[in-house]
DNA sequence: GTGAAAGCGCTAACAT
DNA sequence: ATGTTAGCGCTTTCAC
């Protein structure tokens, strides 16, 4: 209890055998629960150790036996966001029960940083990387990954290497939910999507677009809003669709940012449009709100999966899997016009 | 971009020097970019090591360098709960600044697996382990706490050892809640709170007794719920508080969770009571919910900060920093009697 | 059932 | 400016 020499060393393997009075290796057959030690012996040993607060040291043991960690490496957007906590908090779950651990790290929507980030993953020996890629070019990461380290891209399928993949039916998803918009008879609908040249995003532009196309209809497209990358922007951008002449009687969220923000632009509004948002969020039954919900859980789980099958040796071609989506009414999206 | 043999070994550092024609030991200052090294040789020890892929070896280096990694370790709750999601956030960004990497697991609220994962984190030699700790014992801790490793709690305030911790102003927090329920009128408030016996839910409901003891109301003493510790539970509670003969003209909730649960036990009332509740939430603002706030980033940066004093060498007694709250109104908490 | 020696890949200390 | 030697703490041969 006393403040002791914080520079005190850890006492070491040899210090407990030294103690036990048996050579190094029986110590580490002992505390490595090994067959062919004598149990007192062992007992003797385990008590030294605990004697001495001894501590295996994992950086020697991972050195030792081919500088490999027991680290898994997650690069992704803020945490803050639900969409990006869900996801780690699926992959922790699924990495935990194979004693893995999960090391995060936030890319702040640089692909310069996502890059130190990924490099300082490398050098730390990760088992695997998985990742939320915010850049667009994904080449750099082709010579790794035949080096053996697997990665798996989440939401975001690989650009310039074949790697596993976890993505989201986005096209589907937003079909569905432009499709729910026409079957309750609106046909100005507006839409509001982020980055255009992300790929999920475009995913769910063109999903929406289909279906509108399908249906014949066109008066979607002066409502078009797109590149709109924040709540405050989305709030701004659906405030100003609304205070138009002739304004849209539907609007149709790509991400659960733009979905808050467009609730906020509504808030206030006496006789507010139909709303329909991708991505469910934890109020949305409080606030009626219809949603293109997806299992956000399971997509770390299905990417942690797959990272630790070609942990455990798996070869063969990337994989891809795609979760699916499907509509939530809650009562914004069916407002009529 | 072929197959390639995924067994083969990363390049080590000896092979750069090889073949760049020079000794290992050049070639580990070439690449550190450490003093004495001839320009020319310079370039040809990092031309060579571009040409073979190679990437340090952490492990090893850390092995050398006195066995301590560059990981900081964080034990909380499920990162589906925005609160703790909030606060690994503020840890990363402060962390990452100083070339920390996080690591985090969940601890599923058991004391057990809080321990089995704090032991997975020092075997790791993280260099710091922050700690939102679910278990009420953390005496086992003390005996790491003077080996070096620096230990922070974060929301719960270390038991049996002393440790630096972040703090919320639960008590006050829960004061001025109570307070603004009385000057708006109110005598039969509920109070819904989690599991009494962890310290901030002790706190929280302390606070808001104090409140009304303080004010000479006793109407509130047959609205007291606690250990009420999920949404449905919370859900359920509020259900039945309002289905109640004289049911309370207003409801203060200790947490995100019980909030949640409350605002959907209200949804379709027609007249619903008063509500605050402690820990400001994503559509509060939509939703007009009154809530009791504080910097959840706040205290994961805090934390980190004084992880990261101690991880440079400071010493002397621990430190509490408390974070402090503020009611923000916004509606629901405005309601009169 | 136990032990001695070697070495993982790197850096620190001490030459040259 | 460059090289040599030793060793971090552990596990892996291989011997007894």
């Amino acid at each position: 209890m006393s403040a002791d020499d914080p520079a005190a060393r850890r006492p070491t393997l040899t210090q407990v055998a030294a103690l036990a009075g048996v050579s190094l290796k029986t110590a580490s057959r002992a505390l490595n629960r090994e067959p062919n030690v004598a149990p007192s012996t062992g007992r003797r040993v385990r008590d030294a150790a605990d004697m001495l607060g001894y501590r295996l040291n994992g950086i020697a043991r991972e050195l030792r036996r081919g500088a490999t960690s027991a680290l898994v490496g997650l690069v992704s957007g803020d945490l803050t966001n639900p969409f990006y906590s869900a996801v780690a908090s699926g992959i922790e779950r699924e990495l935990r029960q194979h004693g893995l651990l999960l090391v995060t790290a936030n890319n702040d929507e640089d692909a310069a940083l996502e890059r130190n980030l990924v490099d300082a993953f490398l050098e730390r020996r990760v088992r695997a990387l998985l990742v939320i890629p915010s850049g667009q070019d994904h080449e750099y990461l082709a010579i790794e990954g035949n080096r053996g380290v697997p990665f798996v891209f989440l939401d975001r399928p690989p650009d310039g290497l074949a790697a596993d993949a976890v993505l989201i039916d986005n096209v589907g998803g937003a079909e569905k939910a432009g499709e729910h918009l026409l079957a309750y008879g609106h046909r100005r609908i507006a839409l509001v999507a982020d980055l255009a040249q992300v790929a999920p995003q475009r995913g769910r532009i063109d999903g929406f677009v289909g279906a509108m196309r399908a249906a014949g209809n066109t008066a979607w497209e002066p409502y078009l809003r797109t590149d709109v990358h924040d709540v405050r922007h989305a709030e701004q951008t659906v405030r100003d669709l609304l205070a138009g002449e002739r304004p849209p009687s539907a609007v149709f969220t790509t991400n659960n940012r733009l979905t808050t923000g467009a609730l906020r632009a509504m808030r206030d509004v006496a006789d507010p449009p139909a709303l329909i948002g991708f991505d469910d969020f934890d109020l949305a039954d409080v606030l009626g709100t219809t949603v293109v919900a997806h299992d956000m859980s399971a997509i770390g789980r299905e990417a942690a999966r797959l990272a630790y099958e070609r942990i455990s040796g798996h070869i063969g071609p990337a994989r891809t899997i795609v979760i699916s989506t499907s509509v939530i009414p809650r009562g914004s999206g069916e407002r009529r016009p």
